[in-house]
DNA sequence: GTGGTCTAGACCACG
DNA sequence: GTGGTCTAGACCACC
């Protein structure tokens, strides 16, 4: 675990729940390469305390994780960063964030947001979060 | 409104609430051209009925519409697709929904989704939905 | 939150809507600087109790307030005034607001309200709800 | 009577009732000098005919101006415009404007606007509508 | 505890 | 007929 260096991001003035705002911030520290394969996270407690938030919070967000495959727990040792990449591709979770790309491109056109705009946005973020799963 | 044409699909079993369903349904069935500027929505109660839900829940989305400039409700007659006239860009939204698209990406990225598919999925909902405001 | 400081006056004979009531109170409070970013409004239940109404009324008013970026809710938390980011301005409610000074105009007009009297009353606000967003 | 001078202008597509723009737009006329004391306005069935809406709605914005002492109705005759600078201000009514000014500063601030647009704005419309009473 | 969604039903304003 | 406001009360998600 790289501890100090890796900073989780929350905004406590966002309306975005606080498990969800850790789940993200955790996904993009993976792909920042802020966190790698193996690397340990902190305890739910101390990243409770770390954050200023409820245990159960940070537990659940935990949970979405492990779900998800992004962590994993080995009871007695502690939660990792799973590795990721030989996993079979999760089509059901793939058809719903095709859905809900629609969904914002939908809301982006009563928006006025030309196609152009959201290629280019969405090639900032990639650049951004790295070019490559690490 | 084309009556029979236009038809709004709730699913009842999702997790998105009803009127949200409503609203993104009524917001592409715009973009298609299947509702163009002018014409008129069914009435509250009509449409409650045809969705067998409660007035009170259409209403709620035809609110949000016309929050959205996509609506304009006049009350004794009706609620009508607005005449997209030159209006300002809602830049706070637009900075939502660039927000809403860095998740996607984040998340796209964890589920072993190519930057490449994403856009081909975007440009195929570009052509679903007619290359321009209809 | 100030608490006891603070008071919401709802005048129950009004044709004003209750919400809308609540909504302008709220907004005024603000710029008196009796209620400061950050700070954590009264539970939409002890509101309604507060004030006699229903709570469903009172959630009515803080959503309006949210959608105009005054509030921010956070679900299980609370509901709290908004930090005043510099967000873009909302051109769209700018014309309106400015399209209701016209009728207002027209109708001071015809009440033989000089166009002095309503300058005065209108430095007259200013000062009283202090010369800078608090 | 100037006729078909003096255009009534009825915006279906807005959300303000058909009543009150009748009522605003034949105020505006009076300010404008479009009509001046004295002229006799359409008939309700006229009227109706001419912007093709119930005559109850012409009605109703008619007893509205009346109440307003900006029309008079005499039998047999017609509806007038009222000789109006020598009525005693309702104070009444002059609150209420009051009040809507000071609710509409507050909006105005929040949105952003400074008291110098406000005063602009105000000016414009002084001279759009014409210095004085007509 | 907090707010969000949904239903059911009353009453009012506009046309 | 249309939509708008308000109440009452159920059930759910977040903390």
């Amino acid at each position: 675990m790289k501890g100090a260096d890796f900073v989780v991001r929350i905004n406590k003035a966002s309306s975005k729940p606080y498990y969800e705002q850790l789940v993200l911030s955790i996904k993009e520290d993976i792909l920042n390469g802020v966190l790698t394969a193996g690397d340990q996270v902190p305890s739910v407690r101390e990243m409770a305390k770390r954050l200023l938030m409820n245990p159960n919070t940070v537990s659940k967000a935990y949970k979405v994780l492990e779900n998800e495959q992004v962590l994993v727990t080995i009871k007695g040792k502690g939660t990792f960063v799973k590795v990721t990449e030989d996993l079979p591709r999760d089509e059901i979770r793939i058809l719903q964030v095709k859905e809900r790309l629609k969904e914002l491109v939908i809301e982006a056109r009563h928006l006025q947001i030309s196609m152009r705009e959201l290629s280019d946005w969405m090639n900032g973020f990639e650049q951004e979060l790295g070019g490559d799963l690490q």
